[in-house]
DNA sequence: CTGAAAGCGCTAACAC
DNA sequence: GTGTTAGCGCTTTCAG
């Protein structure tokens, strides 16, 4: 039967030591794994850890290791435009899967004013982070650099907005998926293709249009300007760009939205207009969202592997933290995860 | 002009002691923000700390004081469902200013296996929360009580399965809510108002089928076991339901979804049985999700307050963590926030 | 009101 | 391989 150890004062190395017979140095080895330690000594510690349901301290180990055990994700965001996304839910997951299995704990950080900027500078100064990941970041925000130079590792969702800002990045292919929506339009029969863009300030919104025109061209299919409409990735934005859309003297028999809500919005403007999908228009998304599924039809779409994303956030900057050299080195190892085309009802 | 701080060792109490003239202890009292320390100390502590830019140590504060400084935040959900709703980013932002502004950090911890579970005990057991808040809890969990008989406060979102479970919860006013929305059903013209449940293993959805209920019956009207028809909170669910609604001989002309995606899903399914809506129609939501007002024509809903709720849960835990004689009280100082209604197209 | 001193529990040299 | 020892930076009695 086990010993109860509920409201006891709760044991010590000190304490494991003395039940398994041998120095605090010893137990400590063992029980932060390392190798120099004979089998005996090891399965004492560890059945007398065992019994007295020993748990390190954090804090004590912190104190002179001078590491806290913890990762940062980061949540920047002005508005709360990230909140309607269902990006950072995913992202969220993958990290602290990944931060998880390394035995580390996520802490998660809100960044929304200048308060909360100087606060998480201290913070991450005062060395109670090992590293950091940043999400849905705005244009080209200082804190990122602020805090590397602080000597934490940090890593970004998403390609940086400024080409010179040399961070590591993880990313979906964003140009990739693009061109995909685009071969898609066109070899279902689409010959009059238009797209909806997302923001002019998200580069993931830049780099889907990229793709999409590169797409196009492959397959010998203009893209004009009036065919190119600017939407802000909510659903709203996707109707209202819609409605232009059906407009003009022309109407496009294919429509790329940059993003999932986007497309549900030019789905409804669609029906509302009686143009039948895939019928008369062709409608693709991207990311495929929960949303994506819900749709009558179906909403054909550019998948992202969110979840992974947040996995190899977390996973890069893990090893950022592991080995200093490396991220200080010329290399700057960031990962582009692919993107594929699924392919429901309105294609 | 400041002396660059950047890469040296930090400074510590110790440090600012000496620039400051004064003892440790002193400095100490001064940036723990004790009382009885002489004007003049204190402003020169505060200077020195200033220049240095200090920043205190919190490992070498915890291992002291025992406590972490830190509040988990616990997601445990078996499958992913909770990352589908609105509800948890709105939480999680909520709870995260509240354990902000408190000078606390939030610990997100997701609990999804029973190695999840057994970390999280462990980690909570070597004190390295001072409280935990627990969103979407399946059924009946015994993770909360484990936590609490280790001496670390709890409090839940979403009243407890389990009456007999005497935990601290903040939850919306689901029961009103629903009434509210019976009334406007009933109030705009319908007169055979039908619902769409939630899974029955979910206290929200019951409370939300019992304060319908109330609702229709305060104004008088039946409410057959045949117009309540179970969903399990997805647009499909919703979009199924409605269809069974229509296949019956005297159609519905009103229906409540208990939340805003089944409502969705409802919507889907009347527009493409061609039925009006609200004209032959109405139709209901819960929660006020973006969603809500993305719909043609906006979807009238029962707005609850996510935010505040993620709020009051930090509040509410922080408040039990820092007086833990409440925490043992008789009292269960549980809080449930008022919904209303908000009305768009839909009725 | 202030200072001196004693640890909190752990790791990391350094001997043996 | 293992034990001894010296702190990590902070809070907290306890004297003064």
């Amino acid at each position: 039967m086990v010993t109860k150890q509920v409201r006891d004062a709760p044991a010590t190395l000190e304490s494991v030591a003395a039940l398994a017979g041998v120095s605090r140095a010893t137990a400590g080895r063992v029980l932060s794994g390392a190798t120099n330690v004979s089998e005996g000594a090891r399965t004492s510690v560890l059945d007398a850890a065992r019994q007295l349901s020993y748990v390190t301290n954090q804090a004590a180990r912190s104190l002179v290791t001078r590491r806290s055990g913890s990762v940062a994700f980061v949540v920047a965001e002005a508005e709360d435009r990230a909140f309607g996304d269902p990006f950072f839910p995913g992202l969220l997951r993958g990290a602290h899967a990944e931060v998880s299995a390394a035995g580390k704990q996520l802490v998660f950080v809100m960044v929304t004013d200048e308060q909360d900027r100087r606060q998480l500078e201290r913070f991450a100064a005062g060395g109670h982070v090992d590293a950091a990941v940043f999400v849905s970041l705005h244009g080209d925000d200082p804190l990122p650099r602020t805090l590397r130079d602080a000597g934490v590792p940090v890593v970004l969702s998403g390609r940086p907005y400024r080409a010179g800002t040399r961070f590591p990045f993880v990313d979906a292919d964003n140009e990739g998926g693009a061109a995909l929506a685009a071969h898609e339009l066109v070899d279902r029969g689409s010959r009059r293709p238009a797209t909806v863009t997302g923001p002019a300030d998200m580069i993931a919104g830049e780099d889907r249009l990229a793709g999409f025109r590169r797409g196009l061209q492959e397959r010998g299919v203009a893209l004009p300007p009036s065919r190119v409409v600017a939407g802000d990735f909510t659903i709203q934005s996707g109707y209202a760009a819609t409605e232009r859309l059906l407009r003009q003297r022309y109407r496009p028999d294919g429509v790329f939205a940059a993003n999932d809500q986007m497309a549900v919005g030019a789905m409804q403007a669609l029906r509302e207009h009686g143009v039948s999908v895939p019928g008369e228009v062709r409608v693709v998304g991207f990311d495929d969202a929960p949303l994506a599924a819900a749709t009558h039809p179906g909403l054909t779409t550019v998948r992202q592997p969110v979840e992974q994303l947040g996995r190899e956030m977390a996973q890069l900057v893990l090893e950022l933290a592991a080995d200093p050299a490396a991220a200080r080195g010329r290399r700057v190892p960031s990962r582009v995860l692919p993107t594929e085309l699924v392919r429901r009802g309105t294609t």
